[in-house]
DNA sequence: AAATGGTACAACCGCATCTTC
DNA sequence: AGAAGATGCGGTTGTACCATT
């Protein structure tokens, strides 16, 4: 007797997801917060799994993350701490707010790999190449042996890894959970006074519900005959920057809010509190994540 | 211009872990 | 305590895009 499939396979789509299912999950998602990702799919009209759901919220709609390749101070990082965690992506991607394990985890296959491979730095070990090779014919050779416990790899790790060096003090205080990570509720906090506060717990089902209702009633304004462009996925390798959409790819929906006569339904901007529009280090340009949502 | 190969990234799969009853 | 369900995580795959021949 196993256990049951997460979900009823039958009927359910698999695939890339197209524009109407990115917005029907936004929507609901917007209206009802993050919850039981298994009846998600059901409640929001979707003919996808919850996990699939939940992977393309966390991977592609959520509003704080950020777009576009790692900059050299994030791919330092990502290097450090791979250097102290291993293939833990997720705990990577917790220390670099706006990006997620699977973007990690792809660039370090696709990028760094190669790099520290370049650099003669085995990206397994964080060793000097040679070193490394020597070490895996030893295994090789003596491969009877048994696996070393996980705190000796971290060590091993540890010992080439030049974040640890510097901070080799500080190695034991160092928690890799204690970085929070931004909520979508935490990011559409109305700037009007609110009547409960924001901080609690991230649990709730309709934790961003009220907060972004404004922004919910401007979803109406969309046009119904709007087509969503179908590369909207596509990124733009040449540059820096990778892009959901392009803004032109908006000019209908620009034109619809830039209306004079109805300039302000603009998009709950003004709602937004000015520090996440200003500060950039948020990893939420409000202004594009509303553009690349809709 | 077409064919081919390589690269990058979104999405899926299966297992592990956590939570609930 | 343990079974069942829900969620999270890491590895892998599929495919679109780009460069080269």
């Amino acid at each position: 007797m196993g256990r049951k499939p997460c979900c009823e396979k039958v009927g359910l789509k698999k695939g890339p997801w197209t524009a109407e299912e990115d917005k029907k999950l936004v929507t609901f998602i917007l209206t009802n917060g993050q919850c039981c990702w298994r009846t998600l799919p059901k409640l929001a009209g979707l003919l996808r799994c919850g996990k699939s759901c939940r992977l393309r919220w966390t991977n592609y709609l959520r509003p704080d993350l950020k777009r576009g390749l790692l900059s050299e101070d994030e791919e330092q990082m990502v290097i450090d701490l791979h250097a102290q965690l291993g293939n833990r992506w997720s705990k990577i991607a917790s220390h670099l707010p706006g990006r997620t394990d699977n973007e990690i985890k792809n660039h370090w296959n696709t990028h760094i790999k190669k790099k520290l491979r370049k650099m003669g730095i085995d990206p397994l070990t964080h060793k000097p190449l040679s070193t490394a090779e020597e070490q895996q014919e030893k295994k090789k050779q003596v491969s009877k042996e048994p696996e070393p416990k996980e705190e000796d790899k971290t060590m091993t790790r540890t010992l080439f890894d030049p974040m640890a060096m510097m901070n080799n003090d500080n190695i034991d205080g160092f928690s890799i959970d204690e970085v929070p990570l931004i909520e979508p509720y935490e990011i559409l906090v109305p700037a009007a006074p609110s009547t409960s506060s924001s901080s609690s717990s991230s649990s709730s089902c309709s934790s961003s519900a009220t907060n972004s209702s404004k922004f919910l009633e401007d979803l109406h304004y969309f046009p119904v005959d709007f087509e969503w462009p179908s590369d909207h996925t596509t990124t733009d390798t040449d540059s820096n920057n990778l892009r959901l959409w392009n803004i032109d790819d908006f000019s209908s929906w620009d034109l619809l809010i830039n209306n004079d006569d109805d300039s302000d339904r603009e998009p709950a901007l003004h709602s937004l509190p000015s520090p996440l529009i200003q500060n950039p280090t948020m990893g939420v340009d409000y202004d594009s994540w509303t553009y690349e949502l809709l």
